[in-house]
DNA sequence: TCTGGGGTCCTAGGACCC
DNA sequence: TCTGGGGTCCTAGGACCC
């Protein structure tokens, strides 16, 4: 099936927005243009890394996402910084969205700054060249938003097609150009493939695209399973995934974190954390209008080492109140009193509200069957041992359960 | 120059059920 | 007394991306 989805040939744009958030900053102040920016948090706070430079940061003084403020000063005494604002970098992308959605193709919103459009039956209408440039211009116009556009038959092309020209370039992948155009290049510049796979690929002596290409097939799959045959295929230009207008819909999590101005290991100091984080997540989830049985904790050491705790509830939450009583529970239960240097609060399998009803019923059905399998069990019981062991027993297992609750409060 | 904050997908093991 | 094989749900961690 997929073979047959290649082959009739999709025309896919993958829409790059050129720097996001500095590009969001000079929309918001066109006075920034053509200055060298980044967005950073406050170094004192020990957020001082680079969330995003202007071409202009990158270009002329080589500053680039992840690097420290420090360090990005120094190349740049000039340098304009602002601080993240991110509630304004989703409302910029919400409205880019709602600009592309006035074209009748279908729509991937893929993360807050790219998206992937299939225009495979309309190209005929418009050249797809000329309609990319279209688009290109519009944002510009529009939204003073700089993209790069990668048009290709699939979603991984398209992908690597929008990295080849920034900013503001238009770059057509074809099936035929994968050979030399994307072969030479080293592993470690195809999307998906980081560090960790790069060295592994290395050591297998497999140096550029090209080189995975031609391997064998089982040995990457021996090497990494499911995802070495995925490499494989990407490699070779084919990537049968669909452009999925929904995916943005299919929201899997919700969450916050931070990290801490200095370590903490006041409990009340962390409390307090978690109750703000709480606040902001079931703000994000009102807004989406969704629910979650799950709460996830995130704890970062002083040493950088990071656990996450999570549980699964029985009722589904939304309320700033129970996630707060759900991550504090968590704490309690597996924090291990050392200096904590980040926290986070994360809705897991979030759902749709409206869903809730459902699952309430559902959850009260179990309810009901367990315990109507209890009452059997406890008739059982009594008709084997009598009424006076049942009490006793009942007695030592509520006693137990008040030592059990004593300890984890 | 000590390393942000938002996510997704995959794997693997254990509990539990049939 | 020991034990199959399939499925689902839950939990934890790792790799990766922007």
């Amino acid at each position: 099936m997929p073979r047959e989805r290649e082959s009739r040939g999709r025309v896919i744009f993958h829409i790059d927005c050129n720097s996001f958030f500095a590009s969001c900053e000079i929309a918001r102040d066109p006075s920034l243009r053509g200055r060298p920016i980044v967005v950073a948090g406050d170094p004192k706070e020990r957020r001082g890394i680079v969330l995003a430079a202007s071409y202009a940061a990158k270009q002329q003084f080589g500053i680039y996402t992840t690097m420290p403020l420090t360090e990005a000063k120094k190349r740049c005494p000039s340098l304009v910084v602002r601080p993240p604002d991110f509630a304004f970098y989703r409302e910029m992308s919400r409205r880019l969205f709602q600009w592309l959605e006035r074209f009748p193709h279908v729509l991937e919103r893929a993360s807050i700054d790219e998206g992937y459009l299939d225009v495979t039956n309309r190209a005929s209408i418009v050249h797809p060249l000329a309609f990319a440039r279209h688009i290109q211009q519009g944002l510009l116009e529009q939204l003073s938003i700089p993209v790069s556009i990668g048009i290709a038959p699939n979603k991984f092309l398209a992908k690597m097609a929008s990295e080849m020209k920034k900013p503001l370039g238009i770059t057509v992948l074809r099936k035929r150009d994968v050979p030399h155009v994307l072969w030479p290049l080293p592993v470690e510049q195809m999307h998906g493939v980081g560090d960790k796979t790069a060295r592994k690929l290395q050591a297998l002596g497999l140096r550029t695209i090209g080189d995975m290409a031609k391997a064998d097939r089982t040995l990457l799959e021996r090497t990494f399973g499911v995802f070495g045959l995925r490499l494989h295929e990407r490699a070779n230009g084919i990537d049968p995934r669909p452009v999925d207008p929904e995916a943005a819909e299919k929201w899997k999590s919700v969450g916050n974190s931070t990290t801490l101005p200095h370590d903490a290991d006041d409990e009340q100091e962390l409390r307090a954390v978690l109750r703000q984080l709480a606040e902001s997540v079931s703000a994000r989830m009102k807004q989406k209008r969704v629910v979650s049985r799950t709460v996830q904790l995130t704890i970062r050491y002083h040493d950088f080492r990071t656990i996450t705790r999570s549980q699964t509830e029985a009722a589904p939450l939304q309320t700033a109140d129970d996630l707060f009583r759900a991550a504090a529970r968590l704490l309690k239960r597996h924090w291990d009193g050392r200096p904590v240097r980040l926290l986070g609060v994360a809705a897991l399998r979030v759902f749709d509200e409206r869903e809730e009803g459902k699952q309430l019923d559902l959850f009260h059905y179990e309810e009901e069957a367990k315990a109507e399998a209890l009452r059997k069990t406890v008739e059982q019981l009594r008709a084997k041992f009598g009424e006076r062991a049942l009490q006793m027993g009942a007695e030592w297992l509520s006693s137990n359960l008040e030592e059990k609750e004593r300890g984890e409060r």
